[in-house]
RNA sequence: GCUGGUGUGGCGGAAUGGUAUACGCGCUCGCCUUAAGAGCGAGUGGGCUAUGCCCGUAAGGGUUCGACUCCCUUCACCAGCACCA
């Protein structure tokens, strides 16, 4: 027997199944379908640890329900626009795109050396002008819809990078990119209006779509719908949820960006209100979450409250946002704790609100979600498809002269203004409605727009006609199982959720959620439990693990460390433990696929059901840690045994093929030819030669490990011949009993033997037994 | 502060009302070996007056014949959001 080297089997079978187009999905085979989804990768440059994880679930839940006779979808594309690309190219010297189709390059060969089962040929990449076209035929629909506009918005504006960010790229009032803090400014740019199905987007109870809980609620939380009602305090309108509490308010309270500011304030309060303004401003986000005391100023003036009738003062402070509900807030101190603060900070008056005050006013519904600001001053995203013309304003692309392409020859280093207006030659255009001189709009579209929708192009990759092949679409979708991170909580899966429902608004598909069930993977840490990062020095490389212990440890090992949401660090001490488990794999073909040995042994056959029973189950409830746990535990009875029935053996290797594609193969193909050859019918011929013979054209088996049937359990042979039935008194294991199986239901007589065996008589003599509880093939219990 | 989640051996974890610690790592002992490693075999929650018994799933209480599992209280940790009126 040769050793078990993984580099001797693996790139040889990668390379067949790829020449075999084992892995390409007819689309057109719709009986009994099943897409699954992966969060595509960005063209970082490698495929890391976490990569491999989540592949690697993708890929056993692709395998094993084709073994079950689904016809499956499982592809993959690339993220390919984004300010890497961009910050790589100017710190290197390398085009942008240049440095991303090396990458993608890279990662393709990477993702064959994990042997994963994708079909590369329904694929898409962001920064395809075959794919970004569709971006902005997007955009032109939804603009037509009023789904996408233009405003001039205080912005997230990240100083380094020079572009506006989303509030979800916003952490801790830093840049997500570049930790650059961010500060506010004042921008035109383009939006799409996600605020117009906010409702639409909250999570219902019970959910529409089996999504993890952690996500509905974060989700609804950030979408933040209150009701409430906007109350005139003569001139200024004020956003309340507790209308009754109105009587109690005391003063009222305007964000330092008040349009009505500069008004409300008198001569006397101008200076100290301009150099609190000026302070404001200085402070960052950061600074400003962080301080615990309350500032603020008084602006002069005095409103009167319709309620209570009294005259109350008119403040300025920076705990009152511009973004949300009106600005200006009423503060009643006495039922809201940060009034209460600000109170007491400035000597206000607290007064006791009746909480039944009922003032007129109008109904308000109020949403924490802001509008998608999508405009992005950088280089290396979709082209906004939009002409300014002197004479006729803003004018949308007209749709035949899509795609407009991103020009290739730009001065992409940042000088203040987007990268685009620099292509001058590109820039300057035909007006579409005048012909007259017109200028391109120079700036991209937030790379989360690319990957809003990905998963709906890859139906239809090749479509230039259409968005997609909308009955395509309407046979594979929604997802079924949709892999993910749950950092896109706020964004990705939100965004794609928005897009789905726009789709539906454009007649393009006919439901509203786009995956039936989503689930968020783990992390796998460095060794020393931190996050993995280059600057740590902690990266564990898959490449250079896989050149140690081959693919099939690597996936079998992330699979076996603990539940698919599992965060842990990266221990090469399990991997070796991994790889001796595929050592004793590998060792059992000396023992096995004896032919001649027939399964008579019930222990033999209840082994083997009872682990093809928990794999499938296990698999079905993506379980791969203890599906993984119960194959090593039919090793261990196989590596007792003397000799392996070959219908064992056969049967463990097509267990655990979704987990380690490669070593099966290779061991399904090592038996099938063995008994081929001990058959007579094949001496003398090579095993090469034997793999190309037409004979294997002829038999099934012959075929790969990975389209053979899924085996089948059986019930009947589940059944141990003797059970074990526990006998507790008073709550206490005191004894086991061994019952034969045809009196396991016969509640006196198992009484009697639990009640007279000597063990449970050391606990039972001279006391009376006042209740017996009988559980049959599990327990017997009784109360003394 | 709000929301969601988690708490089990030396470690990753298993068991979701019925023998707690499956499976793996680590460790101990033994076999094999010139030796080391690999391999193979046995053991591995704690305690004790040890053929047996007691304790034990963050802490305390409850429901139940029986609780890691269900209910209540408390504590700790993780993640997300957060001056949202």
């Amino acid at each position: 027997m040769q050793k078990y080297i993984p580099a001797n089997i693996e790139p040889k079978w990668q390379k067949k199944w790829k020449e075999e187009g084992l892995y390409l999905t007819n689309l057109s085979d719709t009986a009994k379908k099943y897409y699954v989804l992966v969060e595509l990768p960005y063209t970082s440059g490698d495929l890391h640890m976490g990569h491999w994880f989540t592949f690697t679930m993708g890929d056993i839940l692709a395998r094993f329900k084709k073994r079950l006779g689904f016809n499956v979808l499982f592809p993959n594309g690339f993220d390919a626009f984004g300010l890497p690309a961009e910050n790589a190219a100017i710190k290197h010297g390398i085009h942008p795109r240049d440095w991303t189709y090396q990458n993608m390059e890279r990662m393709r060969e990477q993702f064959e050396t994990l042997g994963t089962s994708i079909d590369w040929t329904k694929t898409m990449v962001a920064c395809d002008p075959k794919y970004y076209k569709w971006n902005q035929w997007i955009f032109l629909k939804m603009l037509e819809k009023g789904l996408a506009y233009q405003g001039k918005l205080l912005s997230n504006w990240c100083p380094v990078d020079q572009t506006v960010l989303a509030n979800e790229n916003v952490e801790d009032g830093k840049c997500w990119r570049c930790g650059a803090g961010v500060v506010q400014k004042e921008v035109i740019q383009w939006f799409f209006k996600i605020t117009a199905l906010a409702d639409k987007l909250i999570w219902q109870d019970p959910p529409q779509a089996d999504w993890p809980k952690h996500l509905r609620e974060g989700q609804n939380n950030w979408i933040g719908k209150s009701e409430g009602m906007i109350l005139d305090f003569d001139r200024i309108k004020v956003f309340t949820t507790r209308p009754q509490t109105s009587d109690g308010a005391t003063f009222l309270v305007l964000a330092p960006e008040h349009p009505l500011v500069s008004k409300l304030t008198t001569k006397e309060q101008k200076n100290d209100v301009e150099s609190y303004i000026k302070s404001v401003k200085s402070r960052s986000e950061l600074e400003r979450k962080e301080s615990k005391e309350k500032t603020g100023e008084f602006s002069g003036s005095f409103v009167k409250n319709p309620v209570s009738g009294r005259q109350i003062p008119v403040w300025i402070a920076d705990y009152v946002l511009m973004g949300y509900g009106t600005g200006a807030i009423m503060a009643v101190p006495y039922a809201d704790e940060r009034d209460k603060q600000f109170a007491e900070q400035f000597k206000l008056p607290i007064i006791k609100t009746s909480f039944k005050a009922k003032p007129s006013g109008q109904k308000q519904t109020q949403y924490h979600l802001h509008d998608w600001s999508i405009s992005r001053q950088r280089y290396w995203g979709t082209p906004i498809p939009i002409i300014y013309c002197d004479k006729c304003g803003v004018v949308p692309v007209p749709e035949k002269d899509l795609p407009v392409e991103l020009p290739y020859k730009v001065d992409y280093a940042p000088q203040g203004k987007p990268p685009l207006a620099t292509a001058e030659d590109w820039v300057r255009v035909e007006c579409p409605k005048c012909g007259g001189p017109a200028k391109r709009e120079v700036e991209t579209m937030d790379t989360f727009v690319d990957s809003a929708w990905y998963f709906f192009r890859y139906l239809d990759n090749e479509n230039d006609e259409e968005i997609f092949d909308k009955k395509i679409v309407a046979d594979w979708m929604p997802l079924e199982i949709y892999i993910g991170g749950p950092e896109h909580t706020l964004g990705h899966a939100l965004y794609s959720r928005f897009f789905t429902m726009v789709f539906k608004s454009l007649g393009l598909i006919k439901f509203d959620e786009y995956a039936k069930k989503r689930i968020h993977h783990g992390t796998i840490l460095g060794p020393g439990g931190l996050r993995m990062s280059k600057s740590r020095g902690n990266v564990v490389n898959p490449d250079k693990e896989v050149k140690s212990y081959g693919a099939d440890a690597i996936r079998l090992y992330l699979m076996f460390l603990g539940p698919y949401d599992i965060v842990t660090p990266w221990k090469t001490e399990g991997v070796n433990g991994i790889y001796h488990f595929l050592q004793r794999v590998w060792g059992l073909q000396e023992k096995a696929g004896v032919d001649s040995l027939s399964l008579r042994d019930h222990e033999d056959m209840r082994m083997m059901h009872r682990t093809i029973k928990k794999v499938t189950e296990d698999l079905v409830e993506l379980k791969f840690n203890t599906a993984i746990a119960a194959l090593m535990e039919w090793l261990n009875h196989l590596s007792r045994k003397e000799q392996v029935s070959k219908e064992e053996y056969k049967t463990y290797l097509c267990l655990l093929a979704p987990f380690a594609p490669h070593i099966t193969e290779e061991l399904w193909q090592n038996v099938i030819l063995r008994s081929a050859s001990d058959e007579g019918s094949l001496t003398n011929v090579s095993s090469n030669e034997l793999r190309d013979s037409s004979l294997i054209a002829q038999n099934d088996e012959f075929q790969s490990i990975h389209q053979q049937p899924w085996p089948q359990f059986n019930d009947k042979y589940l059944a141990e011949e003797k059970v074990k039935v526990v006998v507790q008194i008073n709550g206490k294991v005191r004894d086991v009993l061994l019952i034969q199986k045809d009196i396991i239901n016969h509640k006196e007589v198992i009484e009697k033997m639990a009640f007279n065996s000597p063990k449970s008589q050391k606990f039972l003599k001279g006391k009376l037994v006042k209740k017996s509880v009988y559980i049959p093939s599990k327990i017997i219990s009784f109360v003394v």
